[in-house]
RNA sequence: GGCUGAUUGGUCAAGCGGUUAAGACGCCGCCCUCUCACGGCGGAAACAGGGGUUCGAUUCCCCUAUCAGCUGCCA
């Protein structure tokens, strides 16, 4: 049987990395065997809708290389793919209708505030669901009645106060609650609207889904699921419940509470493989212990009976650490690419900029790190005059001074500004005074750069500055050290 | 409160009755080095607690604790 998945995403505004990371598995585990990935939008609450939110939808799938089969735009033959279109079918209140009649479901015409205080009685010491007791005791004709009337209404799934009722995960086993802890929960709203619940159920299967996969934040009311495809009479999809991604608080990642969504992190710096790359690992692994994949590389090797079943903080920091991987392995040209506007927003001179980009590569995390590394090129900071002191390197201001003044000459009568051509001019003198690299290399770093680290060694921080710059550098340099004195 | 689930270092996470309890991020140290980074090497750091079952429990069962999710005409 082929396996049929769907990513089913409400459109209400960004999309956060829980809900990217269940669109992901649903997509290894249809790929993984060679199956289908649906898209469906469900967009029954009203309420909530976000414009512009679908396409927000489409654009992450299409970045992130989750491709679908079937999806609004993508017809399979199991459309409509959208639920609010699906729903002036009238598919959804047909089925309803169909569990009334069997006695699974029943009309509701108590208003909102009234539905409130009916939810529960407390009968032998126990609370127990009793949304049943007012509806359910109106007789047919009753309910005719109040249909021709326009009365609103609801119509409410009909679960029984005995018994229980078991369905089974594939990581989480098998799952049984009593009934009487199932709330006879809404399946057609008062706007005529199916809820998610509902809907959910009636279209999985009519789309033919296999396997659901979904945020375990279900695992709980999974059961109220199973009683309506056996009430429909309908085999049950495989479930599989994902644990959730939390935050360093350990609540559950949602937009509502304004996490960091996929755009977001794009913003941030950070790369779409290294996200997707990351996020497959949060809550799963691979039988060895490789940690870098490709979206090709999951597919061959995901298989979900790896999934784990504990929710997963969601760690920046290790996902800053692999987008560092993932710069580091990047093609150059690429990489140039995006980092370009990032060097421009601090570089205004005409500079070599793809040297500088260059020296960055392998230093730094996100793009937005590529700042703090350049900006003394655009501009020469201020420094303290004790940078010139370094215990490793053996200098202090007054070496730094004797060495930048030797320098300044030869430099000034140095024409080849090549970082080789400058490294063996200085690792000359170096020898010529019998002193060690870092003598000479740190008071002339500090010279010209005026910072304590720099993306690159001196000669290459003077290629890229020149000629006319470089000696200016120097000469400021020498003029910090005389007026402190020395 | 009730229900459901989870519980291995700070974080991700392997392990599925017998291991010196992997690995990764982060942290610390050393090496490399024209500073930093990269790279290499090394280190500190964990089975929530208590009962069982068993010759033997991180692994199986029960209880407690903690955390999370659900408890919406939201998904």
């Amino acid at each position: 049987m082929k396996i049929r998945t769907r990513y089913a995403p409400s459109p209400t505004g960004k999309m956060h990395v829980g809900n990217l990371r269940t669109g992901l598995y649903e997509f290894l585990i249809a790929k993984h065997d060679g199956g289908d990935f649906m898209l469906r939008i469900e967009d029954t609450d009203q309420e909530r809708l976000v414009e512009g939110a679908t396409q927000i939808i489409y654009r992450t799938l299409e970045k992130t290389g989750l491709i679908h089969d079937e999806g609004p735009d993508k017809d399979g033959g199991h459309g409509p793919y959208v639920q609010s279109e699906r729903m002036k079918t009238g598919i959804y209140m047909k089925y309803a209708k169909e569990l009334v009649k069997k006695g699974e479901a029943y009309y509701c015409f108590c208003d909102k505030e009234r539905l409130a205080t009916l939810k529960t009685e407390v009968v032998d010491g126990k609370e127990i669901s009793i949304y049943d007791k007012h509806c359910l005791s109106l007789s047919k004709e009753e309910v005719e009645a109040n249909l021709a009337a326009g009365k609103h209404f609801v119509i409410r799934q009909n679960i029984p106060n005995e018994g229980s009722t078991t369905f089974h995960d594939e990581l989480y086993g098998d799952i049984t609650v009593e009934n009487a802890e199932l709330d006879d929960m809404i399946l057609i709203k008062s706007d005529g609207y199916p809820t998610y619940n509902f809907a959910n159920v009636v279209d999985d299967h009519t789309m033919e889904i296999t396997h659901v996969v979904r945020g375990n934040e279900y695992l709980s009311s999974s059961p109220k699921y199973q009683r309506l495809y056996d009430a429909f009479g309908w085999e049950s999809p495989v479930y599989i419940h994902l644990p959730l991604i939390t935050d360093e608080n350990h609540k559950k990642l949602s937009k509502r509470c304004g996490h960091s969504s996929f755009e977001d992190l794009l913003e941030q710096g950070f790369v779409t493989e290294a996200i997707v790359n990351y996020i497959a690992l949060l809550g799963w692994s691979p039988e060895d212990n490789r940690e870098i994949f490709s979206l090709e590389e999951l597919i061959r090797e995901f298989d979900y009976h790896r999934i784990s079943k504990s929710p997963a903080v969601f760690d920046i920091v290790k996902l800053r650490w692999m987008n560092g991987e993932y710069l580091k392995a990047m093609d150059f040209e690429k990489f140039y690419e995006m980092a370009e506007p990032y060097l421009k927003k601090v570089i205004t001179k005409p500079l070599d900029l793809r040297k500088i980009a260059a020296m960055v590569k392998t230093r730094i995390e996100v793009f937005p790190d590529i700042a703090e590394h350049v900006d003394f090129f655009e501009k020469m900071p201020e420094y303290d005059v004790a940078m010139y002191t370094h215990k490793k390197m053996k200098t202090d201001s007054e070496s730094s001074l004797a060495v930048l003044k030797d320098l300044l000459l030869i430099l000034e009568a140095q024409e080849d500004y090549s970082n080789d051509g400058l490294y063996q001019t200085l690792v000359k003198y170096v020898e010529e005074k019998g002193v060690k690299n870092g003598y000479v290399m740190w008071p002339i770093r500090t010279a010209v750069s005026g910072k304590q680290m720099t993306p690159a060694g001196a000669t290459e921080i003077m290629e890229v500055l020149g000629k006319e710059e470089t000696l200016a550098r120097i000469r400021k340099g020498i003029e910090l050290l005389e007026n402190a004195g020395i």
